[in-house]
DNA sequence: CGCGTTTGACCGGCGC
DNA sequence: GCGCCGGTCAAACGCG
């Protein structure tokens, strides 16, 4: 958890260190090395290294003022949290000192606590952001669920509460909707930052690529998953389909992947052709996706995506890939909690869904063995989706979409390259990991911060088609995270996971 | 000549 | 068992 939090701030510092002698090193020998040159050719170079510096300062200042505004996040949440937490340990007091006035022999009244039940009160309420300690317990719980990595867990024989927002390969937000034993009342999400279902604990140590993301048909390389419940939940990951619908009027969508068309349908119900693709960034890339022109509007391009890719991916990849890999997450986590095709089909499983968040331009299929999520980008959002909306990435889904891209879509806290519309958007690793792993994403909690802002930033400026990718993409992902009971959810996960591990920073 | 696309054949799942 | 249909394969073809 500690680290979950911690972990942006070295991060920068790191950067900011290595800036200095960089600096350094370009600002004393530049007169040596250029003394040989012309003048004025001397002159340009100085110019140019000049406004690289600039730039390099500029962006220092910018990373800097990021990690000052998370610090004073960080010890108003601490602050907060603790005084929460003595308020809460009075109110245990003053039930235990009840009980005891009724039943001096009998122990403390757990089970009339108004949370649940708990002896501790530290381990009452557990909102995990962050790396699962506790593996043994998780395996056991997912094997008798049937239910994957991230997946909601309520664990009341042990009165916790697991708060969480998790996904991971082949898993996701979740809720184990009934399951959810006598806590079920309360919001049940899961916040982890381990995207891979296993836990990081067991991978071998990461790439430092921030785009590697752990496939779940790899997960065997993660020892302690789950043999037959990891299958099943690989089948199901495997399965899970994203498909968008998006007015396009190229042949296929600009999403940054490399594709190779490998076959052509005529699928019935359909004049248009359906033509598959494989994606060949790697050579062995499971990642499939087909793509179909609406057979009413020929301007819409439904492109489905299949599999979850196994290679690092192209910066404008990422962003459709993160997407892809939420939505198919979001829709694995709920075909896994063991619940009937005939309820899923109603799509209240899906807590999303159940939040309010799958509104009009989200579609849920479950009908066949391959559920399938549709993202629609061709209609508008309902106006209560809007939290916080964000010109900046209306104007920049805008760029790829120009008529009709949901206003929803335009109103989530992953808005790169714009000021930031809510503070936990642009700094939140849980947030940002939320979009990691799963269909295709790129995971790990530490890269989350660079993939979701300063990577796809950067990314963005770069030339190229992928360049237009990730601004629709972007919207995808910011719908997902746009929901009011997401940002509740979020927040008090955050809150705790800074209180456990932030209260221990904030005594260093 | 290499690489990507096209297109007909083939295969497996599913419903009747 | 049969036919339909979606998905994949692989040879042929086209392009740079």
């Amino acid at each position: 958890m500690e680290v979950a939090v911690e972990r942006p701030t070295p991060v920068k510092e790191e950067k900011r260190a290595d800036a200095k002698p960089e600096i350094a090193a370009m600002g004393s020998p530049l007169p040596i090395v250029f003394e040989s040159f012309p003048s004025t050719q001397r002159d340009a170079s100085i110019k140019q290294e000049q406004r690289t510096l600039e730039a390099a300062k500029a962006e220092m200042g910018e990373v800097r003022e990021e990690n000052e505004r998370l610090k004073t996040m960080l010890s108003r949440i601490v602050s907060q949290y603790q005084l929460l937490h003595t308020h809460f340990l009075d109110v245990v007091k003053v039930h235990e000192q009840a009980a005891k006035a009724k039943l001096p022999a009998a122990p403390a009244p757990a089970a009339s606590l108004p949370t649940g039940a708990a002896d501790d009160a530290d381990d009452l309420v557990s909102l995990s952001l962050g790396t699962r300690s506790n593996g043994a317990r998780r395996k056991g719980h997912e094997r008798s669920s049937s239910s994957s990595g991230g997946t909601a867990e309520t664990t009341a024989d042990q009165g916790q509460l697991s708060l969480g927002l998790g996904i991971a390969p082949g898993s996701g937000l979740s809720a184990d909707d009934d399951k959810a034993s006598g806590a079920s009342a309360a919001p049940v999400l899961n916040l982890s930052s381990d995207s891979s279902s296993a836990g990081d604990a067991a991978k071998p140590p990461a790439q430092d690529d921030a785009y590697a993301c752990p496939p779940a048909g790899t997960s065997r390389k993660s020892p302690s998953a789950g043999e037959g419940a990891d299958d099943e939940v690989q089948q199901q990951a495997k399965k899970a389909r994203v498909s968008v619908r998006v007015k396009c009027n190229t042949p296929t969508m600009p999403d940054g992947c490399q594709w190779r068309k490998y076959g052509q349908k005529i699928s019935k119900g359909n004049p248009c052709p359906r033509a598959y693709y494989r994606c060949t960034v790697a050579p062995h890339c499971p990642v499939r996706k087909h793509v179909q022109r609406c057979a009413e509007d020929t301007s819409i391009l439904i492109t489905t995506y299949e599999g979850q890719h196994n290679h690092q991916l192209p910066p404008a990849a990422t962003a459709m890939a993160s997407t892809t890999s939420a939505a198919a997450a979001m829709l694995t986590s709920g075909s896994t909690s063991s619940s009937s095709p005939a309820s899923l089909a109603h799509g209240h499983h899906l807590p999303l869904a159940a939040a309010g968040l799958l509104g009009p331009t989200t579609m849920v299929s479950t009908a066949a063995s391959c559920p399938t999520i549709t993202l629609d980008l061709t209609t508008p959002a309902p106006p209560h989706s809007l939290m916080h909306p964000s010109p900046y990435a209306a104007a920049a889904a805008a760029g790829y979409e120009s008529k009709a891209v949901p206003a929803a879509w335009s109103s989530g806290y992953l808005a790169y390259g714009a000021a930031p519309p809510s503070y936990y958007g642009k700094s939140s690793p849980a947030l940002g990991h939320l979009f990691g792993g799963g269909l295709g994403g790129s995971s790990r909690p530490e890269q989350l911060y660079g993939a979701q802002t300063y990577l796809q930033r950067t990314s963005s400026l770069g030339a190229g088609h992928g360049a237009v990718a990730p601004a629709v993409t972007d919207t995808l992902a910011k719908a997902i995270t746009s929901d009011p009971s997401f940002q509740t959810a979020l927040v008090a996960a955050i809150t705790s996971i800074m209180g456990r591990g932030g209260g221990a920073a904030a005594q260093k």
